[in-house]
DNA sequence: GAAATTTCTTGCGATTATCGCAAACTTAAG
DNA sequence: CTTAAGTTTGCGATAATCGCAAGAAATTTC
């Protein structure tokens, strides 16, 4: 008998092992796996779209696309299927039932208010540095383009980087080990080893300092929010790099963060 | 035979209709209940609390929930479940596939540097007004609490009263009419026919202006972003009611936001 | 500290929702 | 106008889900 219908775990991942799992809701997966498929560079798709991203029979999508549709998370105009902003309500309870609109904004807002320059929180996020937070203080431009729920890349970036020192070690070397480097500048570090070097180096400083590897001319600056091995979250700063150039820039940053990182943590909200 | 386990529609919700829908996929619907059942005011929940909150047997309950752990969307300690920020993603998804952060980001900005005062973004929700952006520029504290995903009341805010006023008259009409009516402060407006007559002025004028009946002592102004009758979003701005006291502040302020809505439309992003 | 209560987990068989196919139908493309 | 691609619907086989109920594990109460 020819099994056409599969094991299902995601995105296009075909189903290498087969866990029997009771405990895991198969039709679930496969409609969290639909709102997935929506993502920055394809918002707006047509059904057969979406089958094939999802690796679901077209009848299959169709009918949990109507289901987000049905729940208003998704709008359907004509053929072309994309999110409602009611995806945002899931957001808003995250962000508002951790404190974020109460606690952390108005400490991101003061650090960012004594460094007059925009303060960014991040969380650890399956490969990557999720942008959670930021001061409302003046936009720079640097992060231009980037908003809540982007993601940042761990290696290029000192956010990045800081997570990757501040977490599990295990963890980083295995990412540090399997992840491909892909790079964004030319001065992208790309061995391997010079970024265990770098994500040593921001362990034992306790910082990431980061310059030109993600976006040219811009240097990033990187600190931990949470016991070593144990990472929580990083605040970072970013600006052009002859500013940083100027260690005493530099060096305030860095108080300015780990204050702002002791209280967040004194808050209790991490 | 008893039917103990019955048609489901959301949370709480208990099944009135019952439409055989076969495109509708029930699982994913009680999947997506359980995501929906943590909000602001339950973020940190036990599995017989879900359990009640959805509607749904604790054994069903927990499966989803698992699915959700293994997806990483929810986090387990113990005997709690809450939220992960991946939640996020989905949001960024939007946001950016929307061209939130290159288009609309830059415009609100823009707009809020020349009133000197925070521009917020909003769009109709079931209900209310969510807020989908706001600018970064300086937090005024008016807003504090508030972040992106924030449902604000459509009958005590001036967004959301503009999106009564712009939006199908019918659907306004009909929320006037059968809406319960929640006094925020003793300015409220909680008489339908005084409501009907605020929302008629708005949609006079081509904005809204509330003063004190949500917070007291602030005073709210909104204008629409599209065509009357097709709303599809509101811009707005808030501060002490004696700042709009003054009828040069408050024409400023209505200009400007003017402006930004007929940008946004032309960037189409709306 | 033991009993009582609530909560959580697991197994199971009946039910039924879901699946993929294939055919009908619609829209786009050549 | 013909062909191709995409979308919708029906259908029956299959397998996932359901609620229950019993057992385990906490938590609370006395």
């Amino acid at each position: 008998m020819p099994r056409t219908g599969e094991r299902f775990d995601g995105i296009g991942k075909l189903p290498k092992e087969t866990p029997p799992n009771r405990d895991i809701s198969l039709t679930f997966l496969k409609g969290m796996s639909v709102l997935k498929a929506f993502d920055e560079d394809n918002s707006h798709m047509t059904l057969s779209e979406i089958g094939r991203r999802t690796g679901l029979d077209p009848a299959a999508a169709r009918r949990l696309l109507l289901t987000l549709v049905h729940l208003g998370y998704v709008r359907r105009e004509g053929r072309v299927f994309s999110l409602t902003p009611r995806i945002l309500v899931l957001a808003g309870s995250f962000l508002r039932g951790n404190q974020f609109g109460r606690v952390i904004q108005p400490l991101l807002n003061g650090a960012a208010a004594e460094l007059g320059r925009e303060v960014i929180l991040a969380m650890p996020e399956e490969g990557g540095a999720l942008m959670v937070a930021q001061s409302t203080l003046r936009n720079t431009g640097v992060t231009f383009g980037f908003t809540i729920g982007s993601r940042l890349p761990l290696f290029h970036t000192a956010m990045g980087r800081m997570l990757l020192a501040w977490g599990d070690p295990e963890a980083a070397e295995a990412e540090i080990a399997t992840a491909e480097l892909e790079a964004y500048t030319a001065a992208s570090v790309t061995e391997r080893d010079a970024l265990r070097a770098a994500v040593a180096e921001a362990a034992a400083q306790g910082c990431a300092v980061v310059a030109g590897e993600f976006e040219s001319g811009v240097t990033g600056v990187a600190v931990p929010v949470g016991r070593k091995g144990a990472v929580r979250a990083v605040l970072g700063v970013s600006d052009a790099e002859d500013v940083f150039a100027e260690e005493s820039a530099l060096e305030a940053s860095k108080v300015v963060l780990r204050r702002c990182a002791r209280d967040l943590m004194q808050a209790g909200v991490f």
